[in-house]
DNA sequence: GAAATTGATTGCATAATACGCAATAAGAAA
DNA sequence: TTTCTTATTGCGTATTATGCAATCAATTTC
């Protein structure tokens, strides 16, 4: 009797784990499609949705509950993730630390996209490197730990005017927006004006990644790319920056790792908890 | 060739479940004993701790790994727990009604407070913040979704301290007693032995809130108060928190508002189900 | 209320793979 | 550089996960 050949569909779990087991790939998508309801579902919507039979996901299912991982409601005999689930997901969550995540991996994203990276954190003087990876062909910059960054003229600032509450942005930006007013300053997608910044960041909220068209510091080009928490909120600023113009094009390969990289370490928010758009609201 | 019969010793995880896949039991029982431990573990001290042989607790940790609720770290190869176990977590929390019920109203309670308020749960590692407020007037802090505290030393970690069972509470609380007593710490309100402990959370759970006289975090004032199910048990910890120490004063309006809002989201045990007292026997 | 339909759960034969064990690779310590 | 320790992988086979059908349970229809 033949096994029906595993599906072609596109499964976002990615199939099987090379040295893994194969029961515990199937049934870890299985959890993975339970999480994704936004509340209890029945056992055809759970193997309808993982693309399985429904006996085995049942079976998957009955070791799920028998860990605590998950609960069948009595009166709807619907499934609903455990308090394991829960335990097990603060657990890991009090042992996220965005930044030094990020960090452990910062050299391969400059490795890979053969530029310099850096992370930034939102500080009393505004976004600060906290961590910094020269690459392989940085020479001289003046950026280090440390260093800060305007909002408006620098991809790492827009960033954060992208993702930060009006009320921690509000004095900073202002200043910005008057400074560039009086000395008649403007950007090609930006104008010192509110309305103009609001498009902007809408853009960037969209597009997950921010640059300065013009220059920030001569010579160098940087796009950043934000690392966000189960709120929506910024965590981090993940900045490449380097002397060639071609990363700032729509289809530079460093652009994409970059984006993959900062959705990587960002933890993605479920639609009830607080915002459900993912944004702070402006 | 014989597979090893299973141990007999007692296994947290209860073995194997019916109608369920047994190698989905074993796999998860592994999860369950990387989340046991405070941090990064090797493969031969995760497999040591489940009972069984290195070889078959890499192979459960390969899947682990490929469906993201495992990292291995490049440096040490030490393995963690990874995003999608953050990401569960929190989807997990987002289908506690307790926790969803507080979150819609923590963004009014820090503004009419004037605070910033967060909400804790218990994990492994102690109170762990999975939602905050920033409110009208914090600018910048160390504490971030994901931050853990002590439970002596903190408004939140008080709380736990005075509303869970002993036994959850055992290894931790011994930790810090044992550690504040050989650096001669202590309280005006707190002494580091059982007797003093004991006094603290039975006037916690009276007043029903906790502060801590002395700073946690200099220049940062915090007060809690718990959520509690129809059990008497907590939930979710409700912390305010500023720079302004009358938040500590007994008659501050925060603080009154912050025992109505607790109260408004817990549920009153019935008299006539046990624990009449509403606490848990400790 | 009975019959039909739908969804959940379980039994069973067997094809598939999880497993133990040993070998190999990689990393750390001397 | 050598030795020791830990992590990872190969492989034969004993074990079990699986597909399919049957059974059970709940809901809907007449």
């Amino acid at each position: 009797m033949k096994r029906t050949p595993p599906k072609d569909t596109g499964e976002e779990s990615g199939g099987t784990a090379p040295g893994g087991i194969q029961a515990l790939d199937a049934a870890l998508s299985v959890l993975r499609v339970l999480r994704s309801f936004d509340g209890p579902a029945t056992l055809s919507d759970i193997a309808r949705e993982a693309g399985m039979p429904p006996s085995k996901v049942h079976r998957y299912l009955a070791s799920f509950i028998h860990a605590g991982l998950a609960v069948q409601k009595e009166r709807s005999g619907r499934y609903d993730l455990g308090r394991e689930a829960a335990e097990l997901g603060v657990a890991a969550i009090s042992r996220n630390n965005f930044v030094v995540r990020a960090s452990d991996e910062l050299e391969e994203l400059a490795a890979t996209t053969g530029q310099a990276a850096l992370l930034a954190v939102w500080s009393h003087n505004g976004p600060t490197v906290v961590r910094m990876e020269r690459g392989p062909h940085l020479t001289t910059t003046s950026i280090g730990l440390g260093s800060t960054f305007p909002l408006l003229d620098s991809a790492t600032g827009r960033v954060f005017l992208s993702y930060l509450p009006s009320p921690q942005l509000a004095g900073r930006l202002q200043n910005e927006l008057e400074r560039a007013a009086s000395v008649g300053v403007s950007w090609p997608d930006l104008n010192p004006n509110p309305e103009s910044v609001e498009a902007l960041t809408t853009k960037i909220r969209r597009e997950r990644i921010a640059y300065v068209d013009g220059r920030y510091i001569p010579g160098l080009s940087a796009i950043s790319s934000a690392i966000t928490n189960w709120q929506g909120e910024i965590e981090v600023a993940v900045t490449l920056f380097g002397t060639h113009r071609d990363l700032l094009q729509p289809d530079s390969p460093a652009r994409g790792a970059l984006i993959d990289f900062a959705a990587r370490h960002s933890i993605v928010p479920p639609a009830q908890l607080g915002n459900s758009s993912g944004v702070p609201e402006r």
